[in-house]
DNA sequence: TATGCCGGGTG
DNA sequence: CACCCGGCATA
């Protein structure tokens, strides 16, 4: 009987390759050692109510895609496989949590098991995500656009993005609604900083797919340079951390992301660091205070970060980036200048017709600039003279006074 | 015309 | 090096 099952379980998954329901790539010899496992784990009872890895009999290949569970498998009997088998071989399928699917094999056994019941557990998971359904289209590789705007790309998401150390972050399987959910509702700087861990320190990911061009996010604040790998992570990013430290700002700025950060993409390899002055800026950094209250500085922090025109703390403070030497790394310079055309919080004025061209092309536009003669061309960032006015000339940075190139408000 | 800033001068 | 300014380019 179990002989029969088997050969049926085999044929079906057979059935389902050549119908392209599974991985063309499955062979038959792995459809075999994909029926010994599953019943060597004991699925072979009744595979309409055994859960995980239902074989290909059942009604709707989609029916196994969305099942959590971990089998518990009693003690093996006949049959003896080449190499005997785990007592337990929990083998955690779903495709609603991408770290843990793939979870396999939790019991002090594991290692026992040899390579092809490895393999065929990793064709299990396979299955598992094969042809994603329209509810997990938010996983989708090929389109990491939203309509909302926000990319969701790289950040472990990826179906094929195999992760053991996630565990501990989801306790549960969480529907994708309730895990964007919970991004969302994350803070901010723990969310940024999981971010960039994630992209500092991010583990050569074997099993992510090599030549996949990465797309990631810089943030063009100056002496910011942080690098994320999501859209919304580096608006939320420039919007907490440059734009609105004073809550009134907020409306203004909500649109003003788009140009502080320019896209940048990178192929599988050595990520771009960050330079390790990136401690800067956290969103906490710096409490709202009221503009215009021309306060001695009052941390020291803030001089690393660039200023920020809702703040005038930061404005005095910057002062002394003239004195410093200028920043060794180039933030790409045009590009925030350009930028900054609408940074002043102050004024929104211009916002409207430039506010949904991306940094990208605004970079591009730089570059344009840049081959312009030597001398530079006037941005239209307020320089201290229009911030403060030639009756507040005393409030001007060095470089301003002296008819230098402005190093507060840097291009 | 106002502004930004390069280039050069002075102490 | 800090400070200052003439003069040019640009908006």
């Amino acid at each position: 009987m179990r002989g029969k099952s088997q050969s049926q379980f085999v044929s079906s998954l057979m059935k389902m390759r050549r119908r392209g329901l599974i991985d063309s790539c499955l062979s038959q010899s792995q459809c075999c050692i994909l029926s010994q496992v599953y019943f060597q784990c004991g699925g072979a009872g009744d595979p309409q109510t055994d859960g995980v890895a239902q074989p290909a009999s059942s009604a709707s290949p989609s029916c196994s895609r969305s099942i959590s569970s971990c089998i518990d498998v009693p003690r093996r009997s006949a049959t003896p496989p080449p190499t005997p088998p785990p007592p337990v071989c929990c083998l955690l399928i779903t495709s609603n949590e991408p770290h843990t699917h793939t979870a396999l094999c939790s019991c002090p056994a594991q290692q026992e098991v040899d390579m092809d019941e490895l393999m065929a557990a990793m064709v299990l998971s396979s299955l598992s995500c094969s042809p994603p359904p329209q509810s997990s289209a938010h996983r989708a590789t090929a389109a990491p656009w939203t309509d909302s705007g926000t990319v969701e790309l790289s950040d472990s998401s990826s179906s094929s993005y195999w992760s053991v150390d996630r565990g501990p972050r989801s306790p549960g399987p969480p529907s994708p609604a309730a895990e964007a959910n919970g991004r969302s509702a994350t803070p901010p700087d723990e969310g940024l900083d999981m971010e960039l861990d994630q992209v500092l320190f991010e583990e050569p990911a074997p099993r992510k797919r090599r030549n996949s061009l990465k797309v990631a996010y810089r943030c063009l604040w100056p002496s910011c340079e942080k690098v994320l790998t999501s859209l919304v992570g580096i608006k939320r990013h420039i919007r907490t951390t440059h734009l609105c430290h004073g809550g009134e700002h907020e409306r203004c700025s909500r649109s003003e992301e788009d140009f502080y950060y320019s896209e940048i993409n990178q192929w599988d390899g050595p990520l771009q660091q960050s330079p390790p002055s990136a401690p800067q800026c956290g969103p906490t950094s710096s409490p709202p205070s009221p503009p215009s209250s021309p306060s001695p500085p009052s941390c020291s922090t803030l001089s690393r970060s660039a200023p920020s025109p809702c703040s005038s703390i930061w404005q005095v403070q910057s002062e002394h980036s003239y004195q410093a030497p200028p920043p060794s790394h180039v933030v790409s310079p045009g590009a925030s200048a350009s930028c900054r055309v609408t940074a002043p919080s102050t004024t929104c004025s211009r916002q409207g017709a430039a506010v949904r061209v991306r940094s990208v092309s605004v970079g591009e536009q730089w570059l344009q600039h840049q081959s312009a003669p030597c001398r530079r061309i006037r941005s239209e960032a307020k320089k201290c003279r229009k911030v403060y006015g030639i009756e507040h000339r005393e409030l001007w940075c060095t470089a301003c006074r002296w008819k230098k190139a402005c190093q507060r408000f840097l291009d």
